[in-house]
DNA sequence: GCAAAAGTGTTCCGTTTACACCCATGG
DNA sequence: CCATGGGTGTAAACGGAACACTTTTGC
């Protein structure tokens, strides 16, 4: 979170919520963070924390900064966690719930907030220096997102309304950190039934044009219900 | 939490931890609740609830509680995460942060605490009321250990020194909630070189003696690390 | 001998993995 | 005609699922 000067009436004392916002562009997992106006952390850069309003749960605070930050709407959105070590906030006993959500990042339009004089995306594996906890938590949260992407089908949130598997492909990488085969990679995926083609191909590219692709809902439902497997 | 009137000075205000603990009795998944003696609680079945001190980190104030309430020091522990609807507690805003343990059923000692005039283990399948939004906790816990059992090595935490390939058979179908074919079992977790031969046997039972096993910590530290796949 | 659980063997079948190979397009 | 990515084929290895079967022990 950002300084204690700002903390308004309506909030929680001693409780933040900070949130990991990630997109897909040119092949490479980003992450949003912000830098800081004013308070323990002027100038420096983190996570987007706020504080929590006594009238909204976690998750719609969660969910409301997000929207304010990016400017989307729908994302997929999960908790990560609590985090509270007794010295994690310098000065004062803050708790922080962690969220994080997958947004594509063709929708986005970056909002600057009341508090923050800069936001941007970084590659997640070349981040600058972090208040706080806050690259432990982002370590954290790569790991999570390895394992979940693997059992539920959220790598989805990442992508366009119609894209190529390549594109599918790139995050799955991105995300587990490794190459993966692109004939099995295709086959596996397809095999789900996730996709539906559109019949359509790509225009301007230097190479063979791929098939566009996109979601069926439901199968996409149901798997994140009963979730999958992914094991590559 | 049990009641707002025991806050004491050096807690957290609007922040409680509550925990899950679990163990087999029997080839069933136990779960130890409590019930309150006063307050907004008071006669009605919980989970082990309480406040966070100032001084403590959130992990620590779960693991004085589950060890004061069980006489149990070590332990599997984890976090399930946040719950924070604003109407979950009533009539004052509290978030909670719950955390699961797995204990050796034969090395707890169950101690009354101060607040509580009953601690029993119940079956995670029947349960009585509940308080609050415990029950939505419960159900998410069970949702949670089931992903978690089959791709970590958390099972054996419920297990003593020495135990039977059966009794680790139960564990995974307690918490899968589904039978498991013996013979594919015992070949699959054999192949993880997770288990050492006690060159022991029963005794005292009317079939044929099984032999016990006991844990390779190293391997297990290393699957801990690195996961595994537990796809049944 | 019977019940109950220990423990082994084997077959079938789908999935994973690795890698060779051809296709289409723009420069 | 070549670089780039799109896309298909295939064979070997592995692992899961199902189930028949033998062994040991106490009563």
């Amino acid at each position: 979170m950002d300084n204690e000067e700002q903390l308004p009436e309506k909030s929680m004392p001693n409780i933040s919520v900070d949130n990991l916002i990630f997109a897909m562009q040119d092949g490479q997992l980003k992450v949003l963070l912000v830098k800081y106006k004013q308070g323990l952390a002027a100038n420096k850069w983190g996570l987007i924390g706020h504080w929590v309003h006594q009238d909204e749960s976690l998750d719609d605070a969660a969910s409301r900064v997000i929207s304010a930050t990016t400017g989307v709407e729908n994302f997929h959105l999960d908790q990560l966690g609590a985090f509270g070590k007794v010295d994690r906030y310098p000065g004062r006993r803050i708790i922080t719930v962690v969220y994080y959500a997958l947004v594509r990042f063709d929708e986005a339009n970056i909002h600057q907030g009341e508090n923050t004089h800069e936001v941007a995306w970084f590659n997640v594996h070349d981040v600058p220096e972090l208040i706080f906890d806050h690259k432990d938590i982002l370590n954290k949260c790569l790991g999570q997102l390895k394992y979940k992407v693997r059992h539920e089908p959220i790598g989805f949130s990442l992508l366009p309304e119609k894209f190529t598997l390549l594109q599918l492909q790139e995050i799955y990488e991105a995300i587990l950190d490794k190459k993966l085969d692109k004939p099995n990679f295709r086959r596996k995926i397809q095999k789900m039934n996730l996709l539906i083609n559109c019949k359509e191909k790509q225009t301007a590219v230097a190479h063979r044009a791929a098939t566009l692709y996109r979601f069926d809902v439901h199968v996409y439902e149901k798997l994140k219900e009963f979730g999958f497997n992914f094991e590559y």
